[in-house]
DNA sequence: TAAGTGTACCAAGTATATTAGTACACTTAT
DNA sequence: ATAAGTGTACTAATATACTTGGTACACTTA
């Protein structure tokens, strides 16, 4: 479920928060389901407990998780996550296509690869 | 001409490439100009030269400059660059696109905002 | 009571970024 | 020829972030 990849430059904290993040916001992961303990993981994936409590913190203080002491970590429902991501996507959306027409990418050509996308089939 | 954002997380020679490249790119630096020495640069700045021949290192192994002992480093005229990134370009906002179908956003909700920035006067 | 949990430390090792300094070969203008 | 400015290469030192290893304590559950 979770997978580190050491050609990644980006330190492994991070890769795990950005892993756990993508499987709350798409429903994989439940409110309320609890996700591994900290030393679980940590043998689990072969790294330091340390770095897994450092991801868990951060993804605490981001609010895609809750935790209990003495029980676990929980994913947290909170409906703001979606919103708030959907935000985030349109406004990256509307970056990339700024840049698009700045260096003169037609409209035409830019709704031609998302139609091709909106209408491909779910596997 | 050149910022550096010292709130940025990125390394200083990070934040160097990509703003000659952007300059590249956007052909505010036409090919054959010659760009600050590595000492100008330097003492202009305020930061050590090597970080910024650093920076020229990589910018020159991506094709963005050529150097010339002894006289400077200048633009490169490729216009296999500006190719490139409008590939780029296209992949990131197809990426995009994608995660928006996930997250349940319509292709008319995408459409409207790309026919915004489409219809935005430069100034 | 024992095992498993979150949490908080500290010390050490590693990698990377940055600085500082030196040196050499080259080009240009004087 | 000389001096100034250029790219380039190298070493050493410092700072920072990441990661590991270890210990400790409070809590929950069986």
């Amino acid at each position: 479920m979770i997978i580190i990849d050491y050609n990644d430059k980006r330190p492994i904290y991070e890769q795990i928060v950005e892993r756990f993040q993508t499987l709350i916001l798409n429903g994989i992961l439940e409110p309320d389901t609890q996700i591994p303990s900290v030393r679980s993981l940590a043998i689990e994936l072969s790294i330091n407990a340390n770095t897994i409590q450092r991801a868990y913190s951060q993804l605490e203080k981001e609010g895609f998780i809750y935790s209990v002491k003495g029980r676990g970590n929980y994913v947290r429902a909170d409906e703001s996550l979606i919103t708030k991501q959907k935000e985030k996507l349109l406004t990256n959306l509307s970056h990339i296509a700024q840049e698009c027409k700045e260096f003169g990418i037609s409209q035409d050509e830019i709704n031609d690869k998302i139609s091709f996308i909106y209408k491909e089939v779910e596997k």
